[in-house]
DNA sequence: CCCGATATTGGATACGTTTTCATGCATCTC
DNA sequence: GAGATGCATGAAAACGTATCCAATATCGGG
């Protein structure tokens, strides 16, 4: 019962055809009709499937693309990296995911590995910055960026939400409500962010106010709970991710605050449980999915022309955690 | 600028010695010492990466390892591809994943591609039953099972979460409260799970009570909220998963009934938002990331015996979201 | 000092595919 | 009808590695 796995050189012998033939017919190449139909015969008959591996020594390059995130727990990656897999099934490409939990130096590691894999393409959601992508750049893959980009790697193409209007809502929807002391809660590699917070807030930032945690649930507890504690006089918070969310919502439960009556919560990225919590949070949507589809497209279709990026809408989606200032409205 | 990748038989060359030598050099095959250390020192020095190209072709098998599952969005499959991901990169394998959405055909696709690819080790969440599985074992690919078992894989190891022990205690705790008409609400590929529930339930057990949906959060909330509508007299429910949970929590806020107080409710597996719900939720949790590891550990080192699966522990946390029948809980 | 055993080495081969190139054949043009 | 043009085809050469096998060097024992 060892059967071995038909090759090329069956299907040709059996088709009494040279395997240039068979290959031709196989990958769309010219042949005369009752050639291919021949050779498609055997092929079917012998259940032959091509092997990836023959073919990717010969074109020097494993066909599948890469996909780096920080953290698949999370679910905006898992919503990003969903999108990046429906596409390469539909274009019949294998994906290798590696998670980088942030860390350049892990990135490092994994792009390595592909490199070493022969991939030669790669959808990331960068930890490093340009100094610690210029390596990999010059090596030839060809890359997109994801949900964010890296400082000095300007020429990459990357598929972003729109993080700029995305704050400029949220900011105007808090002071539009009387907010004038606004906190924001950071995380790693979301520096564009931040520098839109403080160009929203404008004369009103207050840098002790903002507070950038690392990756973790547990740091970004810590954050949130440090700023509440430290700055009681804070009346809304901006969270820049479901994680930070989330972690504002516990830190407040625990110091006895209130949503939306003592203090305004509006969180980035839209999580199934936020319509769950109570108050339901209002949060800034991103089509999370849709970066990973559109990233995966572009570094699929990326080989010729070098498209610049693209920036897709967020959605200020109002639930129940935000409210006027001083005013006290009952949750939904 | 094009600088070819340095390949074996450049180092060879530069070391003076042949290919053969150097491969046995870099695989810890025996060679004297100074030789070793000569062809370390070229080989660093030319940054020399051994293509897992020509590797692959020459042992007609690609590395990495294949994870297969329902849907990388949910958290707990996030998780479980969390734990693999761990275990493939302390190994130095590479990931490549695909997801089925609890479709057997699609199943069989991602198969066939993975075994184009080479890829000869699998973890799966499988969807299929035995009869959709047998051709992949029979091509000889070393399968572990994760999560859930296939009816007729017996023989397949299987790396799951103490389901029986899990559902028993749900069960145990929710007629120590008091209830007796307890609905199920269930997923696809759990038949393993409803079958202890109908045993644990013994004479208690309502079919009417016992539903099942497909995969989608739709079909969840369609199932939670037809269940509650027709059977109001029902006091506790057990959620197969935390789609069903959030569904069955959405669909009970919607017909105002308000937990605990005229509903309990238990989940299977912990998420981070089972302590944000309000009231918060009781949960079986599952060792989500283990089980994957645990898998991942399973088929790496697979090739040779033939182990039996793993059962690992679940664990009851008790929450807000569960009340003595007829009384009145405050939630925490 | 010689012979056999052992350790180390390099040449050659095969893995399955794509692609180049030359060949044969038929058709077209003048 | 002869040369030119085009198409279909197959032989052969890579791609980069691991491994088989024979050859050489080293060593110990008699």
């Amino acid at each position: 019962m060892n059967m071995r796995r038909a090759t090329i050189r069956d299907v040709a012998e059996t088709a009494g055809v040279g395997v240039a033939t068979v290959s031709r017919v196989l990958s769309g190449g010219s042949a005369s009709p009752e050639t291919r139909e021949r050779v498609l015969t055997v092929a079917a008959q012998l259940d032959y499937r091509p092997s990836a591996l023959g073919r990717n020594l010969r074109q020097r390059r494993s066909g599948g693309i890469g996909l780096l995130l920080p953290d698949i727990t999370d679910t905006f990656y898992g919503r990003v990296a969903d999108g990046v897999l429906a596409c390469a099934r539909s274009a019949g490409e294998p994906v290798i995911v590696g998670t980088t939990g942030d860390d350049p130096e892990r990135e490092a590691e994994l792009i390595g590995m592909l490199m070493e894999q022969g991939v030669d393409r790669l959808v990331a959601i960068p930890s490093g910055d340009g100094e610690s992508w210029a390596p990999t750049l010059r090596a030839g893959l060809t890359t997109v960026f994801a949900h964010r980009t890296s400082a000095g790697c300007g020429d990459i193409p990357a598929v972003l939400a729109d993080d700029r209007a995305g704050v400029r809502t949220a900011v105007d929807y808090l002071t539009g409500l009387g907010h004038r002391r606004i906190a924001y809660l950071g995380g790693p590699g979301q520096a564009q962010r931040l520098a839109v917070f403080r160009e929203a807030m404008g004369p009103l930032v207050d840098e002790e106010l903002i507070v950038v945690a690392r990756g973790s649930r547990d740091s970004a507890y810590a954050a949130a709970a440090g700023l509440f504690q430290h700055r009681p006089d804070l009346t809304a918070v901006l969270a820049g991710g479901n994680l930070l969310g989330e972690a504002a919502v516990l830190a407040a439960r625990e110091l006895d605050l209130r949503l939306p009556r003592d203090m305004s919560l509006i969180m980035f990225d839209d999580v199934p449980w936020a319509e769950l919590c109570s108050p339901s949070l209002t949060v800034i949507a991103q089509p999370a999915q849709d970066i990973g589809y559109r990233a995966a497209e572009l570094v699929l279709r990326g080989g010729g022309r070098r498209p610049r990026g693209v920036l897709l809408p967020t959605e200020l989606i109002v639930r129940g955690s935000c409210a006027a200032r001083g005013t006290s409205r009952s949750p939904r």
